[in-house]
RNA sequence: CCUACCGUAGCUCAAGAGUAGAGUGUUCGACUGAUAAUCGAGAGGUUGAGGGUGCGAAUCCUUCCGGUAGGACCA
């Protein structure tokens, strides 16, 4: 027999591994089939089932709705695999966790693409398309977010255009009205003419923009100064000036009059200017003071009247704290129909109100210039400078660069006009609202800050909208009456009706129909608005939370990106306040958007252009839904989360890692039965004990990260333990006893004692994350049932300490101490493998690494891997030296033993080829 | 302009006063009994810059620079 021969026949007396497990993931095609498993046996009921079998205490996180257009992007996949992290992460913790997932379905951006596709469209056939539409995406949604291995009650969404959602809305608004908080005004509202809507505070989006800005003079006709002096004005927006009604400065602000020449044209006018900015007002205008200039009190000021520069009216000065000295002249133009301040300052002055543009964003009649009439206001700004020009009242102009709120939709410029809304007061609410943000966790925590801040400042909310794909605002107007009756009353009735049949009756039917209905005399109009989309999804809490047996109001967490603080966050809280007088969630986390690997925005428009995916579905299609999840949960969400193609791939390697690490546990386990073949901790040999104890920090470590939220920390700390721990050490150095020990030997049934621990604790802390591959490799270590019906693991109290873990220290120790000194053996080629090494250690007497050799012999030959080992006194540092081993290698083995004479096997396996 | 968060190896991130660590990538090597796997080694960092307090600072304080997000201004 040659040497070869020896080898290939003791192959086959050797345990090698063992498994069906398949060491490749390919997900792409083996999670569909799981996912089909899970959803044909109910997987989500029956996790559900199990914790209320076991009076499991209850854990809500309150789904945000998301909007129903468009597929998933990365960033909707982030937000829902995070949500599911919690859920499987709390349900194994042991909770119950009902997910009831829900979808926006109202609002302009449906209707809009609904709208733009076919015009003239009646409103009823408007919201059918629109319903049609929703629906659509709500299916397309739905399909990803379950390939993403999300589990929750998909069947039984919460859909914000169910009639029993709807008719909970207008309850809601009833509620709002019974309180007093409801009214009706004409002040500025933020308008798109694109979408020819209102729009509310979130829906807006600020883009740089070039504008000229003006300065206009306004001479003085009454008071002190009369006749003998021209207010300056400075506006980014002529068009705003037809509807001027005042110039307000600032009560303290000295001002300074007198005479201003502007050298080129040979002009010198008398102006009033704020001192801070004479300077600057010459260095733009060429206007220099040329004479003396006589300081006055702001606040002297009050009460004269100034000529408009091109209508036959008169601007009236006024006093307001808001203006500054950092930029134009100290004097602002006041247009109460175009601005919230200048609205404020024209009530408190008396100023009157004038709005002369139309939906669509023309002049109407009154705007008092006949070529102006029926022009679009921002292509009135050159006209109007023009005009100011010809009337010699244009005193200088100057391009300048700001931000401008634009329509999130249309993408027009915003423009501020006067209509009648509806509003809710805030400030009824705002103290209470405040004193519920400090009740509440937020993470991180400057989310209270934030959201803190915008309560504190926000301005009464604008919930009335011009459109058709939302819920009728539900109010009347009686007949021959100019205002609306706002009822609560009536409110509730619409609900009732709207119930079953939902609120498309209120636009399939006519006035006639529903005063009747109602009882309301002939003659009652409806009001044609609709709620503030912003209405429906922050009413979740009684349309969802109050309504679902299993769930319950406040809720344990909310979790979304961090735009909401201003949207869902916000209107929540304020409708919550409003309805319970308390917040409805206990815990708000957020998460930042998936940006760009250059930390640009993802605007999905611009990644298609470059080629750059960012579907969800792109990716689980080529990766993976497991690769997916792992990504999630290694990213920072506290922070924006960076992201590409390359670095998604990075998280592949680690999922090899993952997958194998189980895949050799499974493998040395084929022939392990626990029930039969379990060995007790005394049986344990040190590197048992020492990966048990390594085993009870993970699974303590894991389970405050996942309380936490930290899903990073439980990816590096398993990692960690796969790579180094078990791939590298403990795997590594007990494949020899696994493969050539006898196998029921007790040493073997220890470690695989161990093995079984190990695997079943690992794959349950994987879990949450790894929903797949976890299940998958729960299967085939034989169990019939989901791992998602388990809980984590405890940690075993007999491995609590850490005298293992010590005595492995030292080992470790010498075992890189001689790593270098066999490294260098093989470089300088005095043999090949380090199973061939004979090691001296040179140790001082008092080297903490003595007692353990001394008391682990065998097993520390076996932790080093080499032949064998020796220990003298060294004098300074310990040290290691080593030289070819004298002994023969057990073919069988291939360790460096002695070997007997007959066999030429070591001692061990030619007790095993002996018994067998 | 104000505020908050952040800035550590090519990349993604750990350590939160006591010799800067992982993963990934890269280079080289071993094994062929985890094999489209596994193991070992190397290279790679004055921890954004400067100053301060400590015996000692990535860590605490301060100034600046850069990034991001809110807000202010504007509307």
């Amino acid at each position: 027999m040659s040497d070869q021969d020896d080898a290939k026949s003791y192959k086959a007396t050797l345990n090698l591994p063992e498994t069906e497990f398949p060491m490749r993931g390919d997900l792409v095609k083996r999670e569909p089939a799981r996912l089909e498993g899970w959803e044909s046996s109910d997987l989500y009921e029956k996790i559900i089932a199990k914790r209320k079998a076991a009076d499991a205490p209850c854990y809500v996180l309150h789904d945000g709705p998301p909007f129903a257009n468009g597929d998933v992007h990365m960033g909707t996949a982030l937000n829902k695999v995070l949500k599911d992290l919690v859920m499987k992460s709390k349900s194994m913790a042991g909770y119950e966790c009902p997910y009831i997932p829900g979808w926006d379905c109202h609002g302009l951006p449906i209707e809009f693409k609904v709208v733009k596709e076919s015009k003239g469209l009646e409103p009823a056939e408007i919201r059918r398309r629109s319903e049609a539409f929703a629906r659509e995406y709500i299916d397309i949604q739905r399909k990803s977010f379950r390939r993403l291995g999300v589990l929750g009650d998909w069947e039984n969404p919460y859909l914000t255009l169910a009639p029993e959602y709807e008719a909970d809305i207008i309850r809601v608004f009833a509620t709002l009205v019974e309180k007093g908080l409801v009214y009706q005004s004409k002040k500025p509202v933020q308008w798109s003419y694109g979408a020819q809507t209102a729009l509310a505070e979130a829906e807006v989006e600020y883009e740089d923009v070039k504008d000229i800005a003006i300065y206009v003079k306004f001479p003085l006709v009454t008071g002190d100064h009369a006749g003998d002096a021209s207010m300056v004005i400075w506006t980014t927006t002529p068009w705003t000036l037809p509807a001027n009604l005042g110039i307000a400065v600032h009560p303290r602000f000295t001002y300074l009059k007198g005479e201003f020449t502007h050298a080129e044209k040979g002009l010198t006018e008398r102006f009033i200017i704020v001192k801070e900015l004479v300077e600057t007002f010459g260095a733009k205008t060429g206007f220099l003071p040329s004479g003396e200039l006589e300081e006055i009190k702001g606040e002297t000021l009050a009460g004269a009247e100034a000529q408009h520069p091109f209508l036959d009216r008169t601007s009236k000065v006024i006093l307001a704290e808001f203006v500054t000295t950092e930029t134009g002249t100290g004097a602002v133009h006041i247009a109460p129909g175009h601005g919230s301040d200048d609205y404020l300052a024209g009530q408190q002055n008396d100023l009157g109100l004038l709005s002369p543009v139309d939906d669509l964003g023309n002049y109407t009649d009154e705007v008092g210039v006949p070529e102006l009439i029926g022009q679009h206001v921002h292509e009135s700004n050159i006209p109007i400078i023009k005009i100011l020009a010809g009337k010699e009242a244009l005193v200088g102009k100057e391009k300048y660069l700001h931000s401008y709120p634009h329509c999130w939709r249309s993408k027009t410029p915003i423009i501020f006009r006067s209509v009648p809304q509806f509003f809710i007061r805030i400030d009824e609410l705002r103290e209470t609202a405040l004193g519920e943000i400090d009740r509440v966790d937020w993470l991180p925590h400057w989310g209270r800050n934030r959201i803190h801040g915008t309560v504190e400042s926000r301005p009464d909310w604008c919930i009335s909208r011009q459109r058709t794909w939302g819920v009728p605002l539900p109010v009347f107007y009686m007949p021959g009456e100019e205002l609306p009756d706002i009822n609560a009353d009536l409110a509730r009735k619409v609900a009732d009706l709207t119930e079953s049949g939902g609120t498309n009756l209120w636009f399939e039917h006519d006035d006639a129909w529903w005063a009747e209905k109602l009882g309301l005399p002939e003659g009652t109009r409806r009001c044609t608005d609709t709620l503030d989309v912003w209405i429906d999804s922050g009413s979740s809490h009684v349309a969802v939370m109050d309504r679902h047996p299993e769930l319950s109001c406040p809720a344990d967490l909310y979790l979304e990106a961090t735009d909401q603080h201003r949207g869902w966050f916000q209107s929540s809280l304020m409708l919550s306040v409003a309805v319970r007088d308390a917040a409805p969630y206990k815990t708000v986390m957020t998460h930042g958007f998936v940006v760009d690997q250059d930390k640009k925005k993802i605007s999905k428009s611009a990644a298609q252009k470059a080629g750059k995916p960012v579907d969800a579905a792109y990716f689980y299609n080529k990766y993976g839904a497991d690769i997916l999840r792992l990504w999630v949960s290694s990213v920072d969400w506290q922070n924006e989360v960076p992201f590409g193609e390359d670095l998604f791939k990075q998280t592949a390697e680690p999922y090899r890692r993952f997958r194998n690490t189980l895949r050799i546990l499974l493998a040395n386990l084929h022939d392990f039965d626990a029930a039969k073949d379990a060995v007790g901790p005394d049986e344990m040999t040190l590197v048992d004990r020492w990966i048990m104890e390594r085993l009870n920090e993970v699974i303590a470590e894991c389970e405050a990260a996942y309380e936490a939220f930290e899903f990073r920390k439980v990816f590096n700390t398993l990692n960690q333990f796969c790579a180094v721990d078990l791939s590298a050490f403990y795997v590594d150095i007990t494949k020899d006893r696994m493969y050539c020990d006898a196998p029921d030997s007790v040493r073997r049934r220890a470690t695989q004692t161990t093995m079984h621990v190990v695997f079943e604790s690992l794959v349950k802390l994987i879990a949450p994350i790894l929903a797949f591959t976890a299940d998958e490799a729960w299967e085939y270590a034989g169990h019939d049932t989901s791992i998602h019906l388990e809980t984590f693991p405890e940690p075993r109290e007999a491995f609590n300490g850490s005298a293992a873990t010590e005595a492995i220290e030292q080992l470790t120790r010498l075992r890189d101490l001689a790593q270098v000194a066999i490294d260098a053996a093989v470089k300088s080629e005095a043999f090949k493998k380090r199973e061939r090494a004979a090691v001296q250690f040179a140790l001082p007497a008092d080297d903490p690494a003595r007692p353990v050799l001394a008391n682990s012999g065998e097993e520390a030959l076996e932790f080093l891997m080499v032949s064998k080992f020796m220990v003298e006194d060294a004098t300074g540092e310990a040290g290691a030296s080593v030289m070819v081993t004298d002994e023969e290698e057990c073919p069988r083995c291939r360790r460096s033993l002695s070997v007997s004479a007959t066999t030429g096997l070591c001692d061990r396996c030619d007790d095993v080829m002996s018994s067998s």
